[in-house]
DNA sequence: TACTATTTCTAATACAAGTTAGAATCTAAC
DNA sequence: GTTAGATTCTAACTTGTATTAGAAATAGTA
């Protein structure tokens, strides 16, 4: 377990991670205005007032589920970035991160799924929230790109900003396909190695 | 006016198209769930129970909403794929193709957004009205890519499943971050050739 | 066992939203 | 101008849902 969010382990911390889990589930599946708290409070053998006494509203509940999803998927990049020896290449770099960022959104894909096909729907005080959680992100894709770009690692003429949105756009789309049928994570190891090698080398002969 | 899905010009129809476009652009802004029938209504300047007069439900409205979002992006596809001439080889024809996507994702913005953000939310009746369209789309990219690995016009060892699915991503996920603030499409030509170019060559030197 | 704090439930509130029926208004043809 | 048809509005109905306050139950502790 390499990827923790919670501090404690106490019995209401289970809960209300437990909690976060369901309305993860339930938000990725069904959007958030689409899902009642009676739906989350049932996954947990609940009444949907009770879900009060761990969670102010169900808008705080949407704003930690995308919380912990950005933390997860920044989180596991690093991880996977870390491995790697201090000399590595961009490809080396890129596919390291690629699959940080796949992992991460195919294990987790709950509470990532739920950010993504929700983005742009909830309530402005729920992207506030996170908004500096997510620039932080952005930020180290631009800091990678323009590192490769000054070592010459990516040919001239190509547009860093449309490769970066093109890249998040090809692994963020996994979540809408993928379905995770086995549990070993061979399947996402493939698809990050097949992006990887696509966006630095082309599909041409 | 190449692209066009509506038959007549009485002046019910076209208060059902004015219907339907201010249904696409609330849908696309604040979800199926989230958008309630009130706001649609007054972007037409009527009250809610009025839009019953012209659609028998909400449902229906999400389902035409994308209907016409996949009819013009098919549409939009084959029509820049036939201006090419008939020897046109792989990459012109993948350009054209993603050219073509592209122009009608971010050209029809309202109308594609609202169903591919609101992808896997709306209820199944919606699934099964627009499942043949989806399909006979989807299978014309199969196709293409299945010609092109038969012609040799894609490096062997590469998953055609998969780099159909990662092109789409890079595509659709366009429709996220991209504003129209011009109404030109100069960039959305650019966005295209950027990605065919990427997909075909990769970002190295 | 009795007492306290924690956790969950019940039941009510308040409001919003999809839908419908019938009244009202508008349009156009005669 | 009158009338018939088309279009929109009003006003209800029903249902569902977020939220809350207080009762009930549970668990832990002395």
């Amino acid at each position: 377990m390499a990827i923790t969010t919670s501090r404690q382990n106490t019995k209401k911390d289970k809960t209300q991670q437990l909690i976060l889990d369901a309305a993860a589930k339930c938000f990725s599946k069904q959007g958030f205005h689409g899902t009642p708290l009676k739906d989350i409070a049932e996954t947990v053998n609940m009444k949907a007032g009770s879900l009060y006494y761990h969670f102010s509203s169900k808008e705080m509940l949407m704003q930690e589920v995308l919380n912990k999803s950005i933390q997860l998927i920044y989180a596991t990049v690093k991880d996977e970035v870390a491995k790697l020896a201090d000399n590595a290449t961009f490809p080396e770099l890129l596919r390291a991160a690629i699959r940080g960022h796949l992992i991460a959104i195919l294990t987790y894909a709950d509470y990532t799924s739920a950010s993504i096909r929700n983005y742009g729907q909830f309530p402005e005080a729920v992207h506030q929230a996170s908004q500096s959680s997510r620039d932080d992100y952005e930020q180290f894709w631009r800091d990678f790109f323009d590192q490769a770009e000054a070592e010459g690692a990516i040919r001239a003429g190509v547009d860093k900003h449309l490769l970066r949105l093109t890249i998040f756009g090809g692994m963020n789309w996994a979540s809408v396909w993928f379905e995770n049928k086995d549990t070993d994570g061979a399947s996402v190891e493939s698809i990050a190695d097949f992006q990887a090698d696509l966006f630095l080398n082309g599909c041409r002969p």
